[in-house]
DNA sequence: GTCCGGCGTCACGACTGCGTAACAAATGGC
DNA sequence: GCCATTTGTTACGCAGTCGTGACGCCGGAC
């Protein structure tokens, strides 16, 4: 597995230790702060995998932080799930309305809070919630760090690896080699553009099998894809 | 054999020995308190493999007690199960906020409760709820401390066998150095993330055998993994 | 006290795989 | 068909990672 990475927004210190302990427990990776702003900045220098917003916080609020988080390129598509005390239908509307994954009312359990988060990586990212995915002949294992095409194992870099998973958890899409670069190597790497194409090479001869199609597409003049299905 | 330690804490005396009796009959070994700090005392001198918890008992209260096991580092990660009489959501929440794993409402019947324990130990300790853990030709005696492949007892200190019992727990799977850090040695370890490496390499030697292959496999740049089935 | 097993750390060496450059091939526009 | 652009392929130096042996330290046995 690779530890999804949250980042607990809560200015609660007590819940949000309790709710730090639990997700450890549970493999994550937990940073936390209790103010907006610094919530950005964290976001912004390392991307989390998943949000966990409190409503009310000092700083700058919410929905606030929520909107920003969506405003900024690299964590415009991070999920991102609000916990609030209130109950009521018009914070949960402007909640979502502001491009939130989900919804927990205090109080809440840990377990039904893992169990939301659970469901929101397993739709946004099912790579992180430790499932197989499946595009075509090609399954890969997260938690294994395995490889298999038709059935046989394949031997595969690690740099292969987070580029083939990257284009598994996007089947079919296309990706320009500096998206690439963001997605794969960290948004904040200085690597040239062609080396991306090196690694496609490699992927390529690494799953490569006789008398099988090539499943990487070249794009021209605009990036690679995996063919999906 | 593997026996469970429970600890049970429960001032309806009735009841106590009924749950007490009936644990035995499955092969646990039981001990039984009425009060909340004797409850501390015997956790921290036997630390028990879990802890069934009355919510209202004299001495401590029931989340008192579950604060402080949970702030004892030898006790911290012990499950919990909480027994109430109440069944409102408030107190459902405070004890399952205060870190415990599962909540059972009196009246139960002893069969429920039962399940309810060979569930929570088989997520949070397999090793617990079975007999030996068995992952290829590698054979592991949680309780007996005992390792054998291929049927031959293999000598080999206690690091290694708490790294090979936690790979075996969870087959196939790659732990980085860190997490191996904080499964094995404690989440609180200042240790050096080499020094994995080379507990490793001796778990390897120790699990050795002539013509066999290595069962630990390295995962370049990600960690370590026990090779599956 | 001595002995001893085991633990954590370090240093060295081997090796993998990464990023870049340079060249070859392919593609598309005209 | 020709040229410019884009992509494929190969080779190479280098940094990072891993395996391994050695060492000092500590705690328990005796």
């Amino acid at each position: 597995m690779s530890a999804p990475k949250l980042l607990l927004v809560e200015d609660d210190t007590a819940l949000a230790e309790l709710v730090e302990y639990r997700f450890r427990g549970e493999g994550y990776d937990v940073r936390t702060t209790d103010d907006g702003d610094e919530a950005l900045l964290l976001a912004a220098e390392d991307t989390p995998d998943l949000v966990l917003l409190d409503w009310m916080i000092g700083g700058t609020s919410g929905i606030e932080v929520c909107r920003r988080l969506r405003r900024n390129k690299s964590t415009a598509h991070v999920p991102i799930i609000i916990l609030t005390a209130r109950s009521d239908e018009d914070d949960r509307v402007r909640g979502l309305e502001t491009g939130a994954d989900d919804y927990v009312t205090k109080p809440f359990s840990p377990r039904e809070l893992i169990a939301r988060v659970g469901a929101v990586l397993r739709r946004v990212r099912p790579a992180l919630a430790g499932e197989t995915i499946t595009v075509g002949d090609l399954a890969l294992d997260p938690t294994a760090h395995r490889v298999t095409r038709c059935g046989q194992a394949i031997k595969i870099g690690p740099t292969e690896f987070r580029l083939l998973r990257h284009f598994m958890e996007h089947p079919g899409r296309v990706f320009s080699r500096g998206q690439l670069l963001d997605a794969v190597w960290g948004s904040g790497s200085d690597i040239e553009l062609r080396t991306v194409d090196v690694h496609i090479r490699r992927l390529r001869q690494a799953i490569a099998i006789p008398g099988a199609a090539d499943p990487v597409r070249t794009v021209r003049s605009a990036g690679y894809a995996l063919e999906g299905v």
